[in-house]
RNA sequence: GGUGAUGUAGCUCAGACGGUUAGAGCGCGGCACUCAUAAUGCUGAGGUCGGUGGUUCGAUUCCACUCAUCACCA
């Protein structure tokens, strides 16, 4: 995509729905659209990053009334926190809206009329699930009952999370409405619905342009194949949105106003700024401006075929390009409440550096939409070493030369030009791979030049020449070079580090560093004073984040089909929300590994042993454990107080039931196996953080496991 | 159930339009250095590239099936 004229580009992200807090899946599509604006704006373009709330649908309604306030008071409330995360992310919007908003309502009616006009509006009767109690149609979210298949009770109205069938809501045996427990009856309605078949053999010639990744395009081709439907765009009173005008009773499907919210919060930003809304808008505007919408991979379709068949439909321009991403898991695993990986915004904000997870998101977001994975372990170990080992350590390592030996000063020249033509010209690949939004490719690019800047200083060995009078010259040369070297890598991971790239600039003390300050150095310019840029993260921040998220002892009854946004967007008239594969099954394994910490000996010997698969086991975190030492618990008969050395994982306080067969100092040294991922437990004498293994009959005395010579504490065990 | 995608060293990921010894970072072992936030450099050990079958002189790379994971099914 050749652009020899600064490019104008408006870019949106995927629009939280308004009924639950942000949790870090979220976070990955917003630090994306994020990193890849500010990059954008380093190389000098027109950007205009906008979005806002998803406001409408059922579930908030259901939600505020729940609540007991009016919708757009829980609306506002919600906003109010999503802001605050995306603040203290560092993902700052141009304009941030909501789609309840005259805007929307404006080109909500806009849209529709013009469609209306263009004749792809049918008015069709449907038979849909009604409830009689709440006077309420019901979406399939809200019906639950038996699978017609297997007869599995209790499930959504969509398919079978046993079996896999899928299926109509009419078809579940003995249904009944979540939201009153009524059964549900049928009833007819009129719905509106958008024609989209007739909008084939355009959808087809814009998916052959460049405008998603690959595999986007493969999963859109998929709904040719099959031939495009009608789509559903109306709903029946009482619902949260915009009225259909002219239609008492119905209102927009949430799914149809969403995404025209993009447009509404342009709209407002351009009635602040004086931009011209029709010249990112209208017919045409393609040709000069840029619309770039980020999105995850649950709703390529709202994306790829209504919205583009919309704005086409209506007389507007269509979107440049999709930028989709994959979902997260946390540790290799689904996200879950129930093993306290679900993590809220908030809560890692509370604990940990919000650089810290931009960067580790764009190190592992390719230009594919595969998942990503946040492995907590590896999480650490990334930003130690890549950020405070490598990228700081360069700044660190040579600024106190200048302060000491050349009064703060860098030089008037680079000892060599090399290794500043080389950052130098890694820009432009570096630019490619980041418009492509490789970011993971930019950074490794990235941090194997800290290598290289790392081991030329150790040749070059700058302390030695520190202690030859007759080498200053050279010495500041070499410390010039450097912190130039140091200043060019900081230009490119601004986009990921914004936050440390201010503070880089700040001892630089330099201007606010834009993409092309990369092929000038600075010389004979007076520095500030080196203060560490980046600490290590440490582990107690990482617990404590997740002990914030652990579930608490009771189960809590399973939450409201749609009080939790679980998906990187709304998820109301999917089914993302609740693939409970968390849920019963795994709930009660956990449960029976969290017995009492001071008792290894499992309980009831005639226990039935349910067969579990090797991801069950897997979720047991057993660790080679170094007994560091080993004492009487006053008061308890039975318990001895064990602190294990877990090397990686630190120290653990662990009591155990084993005084009977053990005395503490015979323990003292010994290595034993030990569960590591047990939620702490508070005991009468202190908290216990884990437990030891030990085989036993019942009742009998306890042998404690041992691992063979050659284990080292912390090791996994598996 | 249908469809799209993913599955490569202990961990996180690259890569190969099919072809001699499959790569990186981290972690682990050894050595070196001491400017730096126990940071850095050099070096070593680790993989039959999810499984089965097929095409081919040759497949981890192509095809089929299969298993696991993620998503979508308006």
């Amino acid at each position: 995509m050749p652009h020899p004229a600064p490019r104008k580009l408006l870019v949106t992200h995927a629009l939280p729905y308004a009924n639950g807090p942000l949790h870090l899946g979220h976070m990955v599509g917003y630090v994306q659209t994020d990193v890849w604006v500010r990059f954008q704006r380093m190389r000098g373009f027109e950007v205009h990053f906008v979005a806002g709330e998803d406001a409408h649908g059922t579930p908030i309604m259901l939600a505020a009334e729940k609540a007991g306030v009016a919708p757009e008071a829980f609306v506002a409330g919600i906003k109010a926190d999503h802001e605050r995360d995306f603040r203290d992310f560092g993902v700052e919007h141009d304009q941030y809206h909501s789609t309840h908003t005259p805007e929307n309502q404006r080109y909500c009616e806009l849209i529709w009329q013009r469609l209306n006009n263009k004749g792809v509006i049918a008015a069709r009767t449907i038979q849909q699930l009604y409830d009689p109690v709440k006077d309420m149609f019901l979406p399939d979210r809200y019906i639950k009952g038996e699978c017609p298949r297997c007869g599995t009770p209790d499930q959504y109205g969509d398919n079978c999370e046993n079996c896999g069938a899928a299926y109509s809501p009419t078809d579940l045996k003995n249904p009944r409405s979540v939201v009153s427990g009524a059964t549900p009856v049928m009833r007819d309605s009129e719905h509106y619905f958008f024609e989209l078949g007739r909008f084939q053999v355009f959808l087809e010639a814009w998916l052959h342009a460049d405008v998603a990744q690959p595999s986007v395009v493969a999963k859109l081709k998929e709904w040719f194949a099959a031939g495009l439907k009608d789509w559903d765009v109306s709903r029946d009173a009482p619902y949260f949105g915009f009225p259909i005008p002219g239609a008492p009773g119905k209102f927009f499907y949430v799914w149809l106003d969403a995404p025209i919210g993009y447009m509404a919060s342009f709209a407002a930003l351009c009635e602040r700024d004086g931009l011209t809304f029709g010249d990112w808008w209208d017919a045409g505007a393609e040709t000069t401006t840029e619309l770039h919408h980020f999105i995850g991979k649950d709703i390529v379709n709202f994306h790829g075929l209504f919205w583009p068949a919309m704005l086409q439909g209506a007389g507007f321009r269509t979107p440049t390009k999709l930028h989709v991403n994959g979902y997260l898991t946390v540790n290799g695993a689904k996200m879950s409440k129930s093993r306290g990986t679900f993590i809220k915004a908030r809560s890692y904000l509370q604990h940990l550096d919000a650089e810290y997870l931009r960067y580790y998101f764009a190190a592992k977001l390719g230009s594919g939409v595969d998942d990503l994975d946040l492995d907590l372990a590896d999480f650490k170990a990334r930003i130690d070493s890549d950020i405070v080992g490598k990228y700081v350590n360069i700044a660190s390592r040579c600024a106190g030369f200048i302060h000491n030996k050349f009064g703060g000063k860098l030089a008037d020249d680079l000892h060599d030009e090399t290794l500043f033509r080389d950052f130098a010209d890694e820009s432009e690949n570096l630019q490619q791979l980041f418009d492509a939004g490789d970011y993971s490719a930019a950074i490794r690019e990235i941090m194997l030049m800290a290598d290289d800047a790392n081991a030329e200083i150790q040749k070059l060995a700058p302390w030695a020449m520190a202690r030859d009078p007759e080498r200053a010259t050279e010495l500041h040369r070499v410390a010039t070079s450097f912190l130039n070297a140091f200043r060019q890598l900081t230009i490119y991971l601004k986009p990921v580090l914004p936050k440390l790239a201010a503070k880089a600039e700040k001892f630089l003390n330099v201007a606010p560093l834009v993409w092309a300050d990369a092929q000038r150095p600075v010389l004979d310019h007076a520095i500030n004073v080196y203060e560490p840029l980046a600490q290590r993260i440490e582990q107690k921040a990482i617990d404590a984040m997740l002990a914030e998220e652990a579930p608490v002892a009771a189960s809590i009854p399973s939450p409201a089909p749609a009080g939790e946004a679980f998906g990187l967007s709304r998820s109301d008239m999917g089914h993302s929300a609740t693939k409970p594969n968390a849920g019963g099954g795994a709930k009660v394994k956990s449960s029976a590994i969290s017995a009492p910490p001071s008792q290894p000996s499992p309980a009831g010997g005639g226990r039935s042993s349910e067969v579990i698969s090797i991801d069950d086991f897997s979720k047991i975190e057993l660790r080679v454990a170094r007994i560091e030492s080993a004492d009487h618990v006053e008061g308890a008969d039975k318990l001895l107080r064990l602190v294990l050395d877990l090397g990686e994982l630190g120290k653990r306080q662990v009591f155990a039931g084993i005084k009977s067969a053990y005395a503490p100092e015979k323990l003292v040294g010994r290595l034993t196996v030990c569960v590591a991922n047990l939620a702490p437990r508070k005991m009468k004498f202190g908290m216990s953080e884990g437990m030891v293994l030990a085989a036993s009959t019942e009742g009998g005395a306890p042998f404690l496991l041992m691992p063979d010579d050659g284990a080292q504490p912390g090791m996994h065990i598996k």
